[in-house]
DNA sequence: GTCGGATAAACTGTCGACAGTTTACACATC
DNA sequence: GATGTGTAAACTGTCGACAGTTTATCCGAC
């Protein structure tokens, strides 16, 4: 199983309180322990990580900016619920990132990117499961985002990280035996190569 | 002069302390009042506003997401410094977005659409300074953008819109009367105009 | 006069508390 | 049993405070 993050900027580069928040509930939520729709309380948050409400509420702030809750019109937040609409949007956006990255990461394609990409790939052949297969592409993807060195790019590219992994958890578990969805998760799986991989 | 904002969304949608904080302090950097590199303290700004410090944190976390400050390796806050890297990142990746956006405009061009954009050519003709015309020419095409109704491409535009005012701000004011600049920034405002501008 | 170190000031991260508002619940009513 | 209502619980936004750390200042040594 891939690991799900690494540490990722928010505030300071410190290990704050909020950082460990973020980096819990984000795992909850794409692993679907949080499902869509369900309330996220400031007061109940903290008091499951034994914290005050302060570094709740900047890690809230945090996850809203990846899409993984979103808050009413007083101030309540929720885990996000996605949308047929709002899957066609996300990949939409990918689909208009990912070639503006690939072109700068021609430029600098280099042995330690290319190994970097070949152990991803050389996971991949050894899953043993479609999911996994999916996460490491997201992370093959990751990994071509960041080497693109456009610092935009790739902050965007993190704002919407966690929402590909959380449409790939729900499509994997809630309908993890569904041959179309099987195929529809291949085919973006495909789309999602690399263009123009170099062979050299 | 264009209005600087409408009061776009934070938290909540309510007209909270922190929503005050970041219109007042985004003008003032966009406006340079606060130049780029200069430190930006908590208690400072609480002091300033006559609040406590728990709104101001708030608003320098949504300032960041701007891109309009930037937080060292102590979690203090600056206005950011923009490189001629960071200008050319953003502008591609202004590129990138846009042709996204204008594909699904052409589906939804409305008359109420229609009225907005050429109330906005008219300003520019009648505008009196090539200042005013950048702006309005953001303006443009942030309502494009917004016209496009996909969602993350909308939150990544908004994640931009401020910067690319303040680097129109840094070239008008430090270089006025550069023709050369002049010619540069015009340059660049005929390439954000819509490419397929409907004339029925 | 310059450099270095000690001391003081300032700042961030975190905490607990309070007011005002919203939501949930229990109870009475039809 | 369904419905409306009033009260209690819960929650958000904001505040002031404190500890630990970083930065600035001042003073002495050279």
């Amino acid at each position: 199983m891939p690991l799900l993050h690494r540490p990722e900027r928010a505030r300071s580069r410190k290990k704050n309180l909020a950082h460990r928040i973020v980096d819990t509930v984000r795992r909850e939520i794409v692993k679907q322990e949080r499902l869509p729709g369900s309330k996220i309380s400031e007061p109940m948050l903290a008091e499951a990580y034994g914290v005050s409400r302060a570094p709740v509420r900047e890690a809230l702030l945090q996850l809203e900016r990846e899409g993984l809750v979103v808050f009413d019109a007083v101030g309540r937040t929720r885990v996000v619920e996605m949308t047929p609409e709002d899957f066609e949007d996300l990949f939409e956006l990918r689909m208009t990132l990912e070639p503006a990255a690939v072109e700068h990461v021609t430029n600098r394609f280099d042995a330690s990117l290319r190994s970097r990409l070949e152990a991803n790939i050389e996971a991949m052949a050894e899953a043993s499961s479609l999911a996994e297969v999916s996460w490491l592409d997201v992370e093959f993807h990751t990994i071509v985002m960041e080497a693109s060195n456009r610092r935009r790019l790739i902050a965007t590219w993190r704002a919407i990280h966690s929402q590909l992994l959380l449409w790939l958890s729900t499509m994997h578990q809630a309908h993890a035996e569904s041959a179309k969805v099987r195929d529809i998760t291949l085919r973006i799986a495909r789309s999602m190569a690399l263009p123009q991989r170099s062979s050299g």
